[in-house]
RNA sequence: GUGAUUGUAGUUCAGUUGGUAGAGCGCCAGAUUGUGGUUCUGGUUGUCGUGGGUUCGAGUCCCAUCAGUCACC
């Protein structure tokens, strides 16, 4: 795949870049909204391209698979037209998934064996069976089948690990039949131990891959070790290949992220968190729940653009939350969506101007703490 | 009018042989990192309908009274 991703400028470590797709092309850094089961709950593609300002959104391999398989997806004409989104999209493995949702799990050489946490069925994972889902699927962008230990594994447990994830890599890049229009990402784990990081980056790149994903983050260990390590790759990834740091995060976490040299992030926070009555804003996280809000006809945040900023209050989006309404889920991500992308564009402008430290040093601390 | 029955937290109810009240839900405050939209963790909440009586002590026993519900005249 040539030309799919162009290294644009850097500032310290933080870079710019664009990748192409057959779907169009994404300025990084991005974060790029979570649609599990095909769709970014409670927000219509419509506004998450208008008013967001989306340039790429997730699918699930595990979620999709289950239902409504797909091989219905495929017949209804792919992934995009299926859920009527016509820009780049993502699907994950369900290395992920498998890890966290099942109540049961076998994990063998030739793949994973675990029980769907709907029906409790049965279903069986090999790295080519979700190389072949993610074909039928047609994201622009698709991960290989990993391993994806929880936190606070042995060195021991891990480096084994380790071992099946690189070669479910392979086997998954040989099963690919799209590999022209999808691009393949490894993904790097190796726990906390910065050895076994290094070995598994390495052994990835002699396979070789469009672009790498770091996984296995943000499962339960310290923050400085998940920042020890995106620096650490950043001295042993390709320069002029994409790096993702998968699941992360907080948008401190996504500053801190792009300040070590990572291009791509999602996370599943600014619209859960939105469903369940916090928001992020340039002052910093917000409980809209709390009854301080009850009566306080002010925007979520007076600087923001969003569609729930221009028109109504927080008393309102509160009023909505607290009652269940579904439109207050609806209005409070599009308002977090549209900051983690302000935020995330912000980033990029900087790093193009070459002053992203000063941006950093700007707003980080802010960002990680609450308003009010 | 007669008979029965109920009255305890915002709400639904539990309160053992009388020892100065508990739970779920709600509410309040948090959490949430490759999304199980029904998750987790804390916290708050009472003239026990009212007035008397018995008793060392009454939400629990007795009397009266008020209110609701049901049945029958």
């Amino acid at each position: 795949m040539k030309d799919f991703f162009k290294l644009e400028a850097t500032s310290g470590l933080a870079r710019a870049g664009e990748i192409s797709t057959k779907h169009g092309k994404i300025s990084t850094p991005i974060f790029m909204p979570v649609g599990t089961r095909g769709s970014v709950k409670g927000v219509m593609p419509r506004d998450l391209q208008e008013e967001v300002q989306a340039q790429i959104i997730l699918g699930n391999t595990y979620h999709l698979h289950l239902r409504p398989t797909s091989e219905l997806i495929a017949k209804m004409g792919g992934l995009h037209k299926f859920i009527g989104w016509d820009r780049p999209m993502l699907t994950d493995s369900g290395g992920f998934q498998v890890m966290s949702l099942s109540d049961f799990r076998k994990i063998t050489p030739e793949g994973v064996k675990f029980r769907s946490h709907i029906d409790g069925s049965y279903h069986f994972f090999s790295p080519q069976r979700v190389i072949e889902i993610e074909n039928n699927l047609g994201a622009d962008i698709i991960m290989s089948f990993d391993e994806c230990p929880a936190a606070g594994q042995s060195y021991d447990y891990v480096k084994k690990s380790l071992a099946t994830t690189l070669r479910w890599a392979k086997l998954g890049k040989e099963a690919h039949r799209r590999a022209g229009e999808q691009a393949l990402f490894g993904i790097v784990q190796g726990g906390v131990y910065d050895e076994l990081r290094r070995e598994s980056a390495q052994r990835l790149m002699e396979i070789g891959f469009p672009g790498y994903s770091i996984g296995g983050l943000a499962v339960g260990e310290p923050k400085e070790d998940m920042f020890r390590i995106t620096e650490l790759m950043d001295g042993v990834l390709p320069a002029d290949k994409p790096r993702y740091l998968m699941g992360v995060g907080t948008p401190g976490d996504l500053l801190d992220g792009i300040r070590t040299g990572v291009d791509m992030f999602d996370c599943v926070m600014p619209t859960r968190n939105a469903r369940k009555g916090s928001v992020f804003t340039w002052q910093g996280r917000m409980v809209l729940k709390a009854a301080r809000y009850k009566e306080d006809p002010r925007p979520i945040d007076e600087n923001c653009s969003c569609y729930a900023c221009r028109n109504f209050s927080r008393g309102y989006i509160r009023h909505l939350l607290s009652v269940g309404e579904a439109l207050g889920g609806t209005l409070a991500s599009i308002h977090s969506l549209h900051f983690y992308l302000e935020l995330v564009g912000k980033a990029r402008e900087a790093i193009l101007r070459g002053e992203y430290e000063q941006f950093y040093q700007k707003h980080a601390q802010i960002v990680k703490g609450k308003c009010d």
